[in-house]
Parts: structure tokens; C-alpha cells; sequence
DNA sequence: ATAATTAAGGATAAATTTGTCCTTAATTAT
DNA sequence: ATAATTAAGGACAAATTTATCCTTAATTAT
């Protein structure tokens, strides 16, 4: 469904949300290992994120590492796929027609908008903090190596 | 969500299903026209498409052309993405866990879930035929060009 | 001030996806 | 039989995605 770029993306922000407070932020080598991710990919996707400082926020430097703003938690998933420039995903013709629409409707169309239309509801009303709250609280992962 | 080759997989499948006959099988050139897609490439995928016969029959030689068996239509869409090994994209985690379980899920598996469920029954109950019926007939087009 | 630590950024490489072109093989019409 | 037509298939090229490595800049601890 979403690059890979963007997964990564999506599990190195709620990872971030999670561990990171006034005391402790996560530095590269903690999340990649956590998130289960290529550790120097991961680097350059946490720039694009951190890039104006939309999603996630940085410190250099001993003890330094990745945190987010209480007002970046509260900031829908879909935002991160805005960030990484992926978000028309969830708004793209199943079938790849230019235009999703009720004007030229695909043969998938009918059927698919309904799912369409919760997916997007998913991706805007789901708060980034609120699947912080998931990993580990509710038992949620964000790997699922064996160990 | 789906790779350019699956898309062109799919509405060049839907089309052949409806413009093909006995006495009328659509070429390669009417083919890619139709559904807006590079001509060379979706060759290689209807090739794809052709081996063992899985999805899509062919006959060489002029007025030939490509069409479906009766019992291809019946097919759900879900076989096109099988034949694009693609099909693995309704199961994965939206997050890109490599597994998605109950187990250990992840922080947007019980809202996903729901959707996923609905994902796999649309590609699992929708046959190529019906797709192709909704083509057209229902008013579905397969490109959105402006004339 | 100095050294240590950590993210930022640039350059580059590898892998995959997307796409083109040309030749070959099969089939049909004449 | 011959020529015309059309898909099959191979080789290659371009574009994009994924990934690594190394240097630079910022910050902190000493
Ligand atoms: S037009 Fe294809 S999903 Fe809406
Ligand atoms: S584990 Fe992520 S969607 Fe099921």
C-alpha cells in the first residue's frame, strides 16, 4: 500500500511519540533497531520529517535525539503521509485512472469508495499520539522480529 | 497501492473481457489505447497475463488478438493480482510489519483490520466479468482522457 | 577550550520498476 | 506458397526507490 520509505516513516514517528520525553530522546541507532529499519535510510526519511519541522523534532549533540511536540502528537496519520508526499494514496483510483471521481467512475468505483472513504476517515481522525498509546500500552509492535 | 503493472493488468483484463468475441479479439494498439497505457510495456504484462493461460488467451496472426474464456470471467479480480504476485498487498500490514496478526499487531491493526477484511471480500467476490459488465454498460470507463 | 556525541547533508551505489525497440514465431488471407 | 498481420520474447534503457557511506555542523559534558 505505501512505500517502504513511508511504512518506516509511519513506525519511526509513533516509536518517537512513545519514548521520547523532556529527559530521554531516541537517537537514530535506537529507533532503527527498535523499528526494524535500515539505519541510514531511516536517517534521511527522519530529515524529511523533521524538514520545517512539521512532524518530528531534533536535537544534536551527547543526549540529543528525535522527540515530538505535544502538538505534533495530536496531529492526524494522515499527516505523515503528507509529509512524505504519499498521501494520494488513499484518495487514487483502485484501478489507477488519473482521476477517482463519480464523473468517470472505474469499474471498481461503486464498490471501492466505500472503503475508500473509511480509509481516509482512519488515516485523518487516528491522532499520532493515539497509536503511541497502542505500542506497548496496548500491546501493539512496531517490529515483529522472534526475539 | 497497486503498481503501475498491476493497474494496467487490471483494466486491460476488464477491457479484453468485454470487447473480446469470436469473431472479435481487440489487438495490442486498441488495447493500450483504450485503457491509456504504454503499448510495449502492457504487452509484457498481458504476456504476464497469458503464460499457462492463467487469465488472458491470445491468438497470433492477423485478427487476432487477445480475449478471455468463459471460465476466466467468472475469475475474481483477486486471480489478476495473483498473476501479478501482487496479491499479497490486501494481506500485508499497513505499517509493513512482515507479518499481519492478531498476535502481534500493529498500532493501526485493530482499525485496519476492519478495512482489510472488506479489501480482500471486494477482490475476492467480484468477478472479471462483472467488472467488465460495469464497463460501459454501467457507464465505468477504463481511462479518464478528456474526450 | 576540548573532546565526545549525535543529527544534517551530500555523494553515490544497488535494486527495482517502468518503459522501449527490435527480432522471431505463429496464423491468416491471398 | 507468399505476403501480411499480430503476439511472444529478448535485450536494453530510463526512472525511481531503497540503501550506504562519509563529511559537516551543532550541542553537550568535561
Ligand atoms: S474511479 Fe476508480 S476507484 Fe474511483
Ligand atoms: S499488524 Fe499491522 S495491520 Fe495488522
Amino acid at each position: 500500500m505505501f512505500s517502504k520509505a513511508t511504512e518506516y516513516a509511519l513506525r519511526a514517528t509513533i516509536y518517537i511519540a512513545q519514548k521520547s520525553s523532556d529527559k530521554n530522546k531516541p537517537g537514530m541507532a535506537e529507533i532503527a533497531k527498535a523499528i526494524d529499519s535500515p539505519q541510514s535510510f531511516t536517517a534521511k526519511i527522519l530529515q524529511l520529517l523533521t524538514k520545517n519541522n512539521k512532524i518530528v523534532s531534533s536535537v544534536r549533540g551527547p543526549n540529543g535525539g528525535f522527540f515530538l511536540t505535544d502538538k505534533a502528537k495530536k496531529l492526524p496519520v494522515r499527516s505523515i503521509l503528507e509529509a512524505m508526499g504519499e498521501d494520494e494514496v488513499l484518495e487514487k483510483c483502485v484501478l489507477g485512472l488519473k482521476q477517482c471521481s463519480e464523473a468517470k467512475p472505474c469499474p471498481m468505483h461503486t464498490n471501492y469508495k466505500l472503503i475508500k472513504g473509511q480509509l481516509i476517515d482512519l488515516f485523518e481522525t487516528k491522532s499520532i499520539q493515539s497509536l503511541a498509546d497502542e505500542f506497548e500500552n496496548g500491546g501493539a509492535k512496531l517490529n515483529n522480529r522472534i526475539k
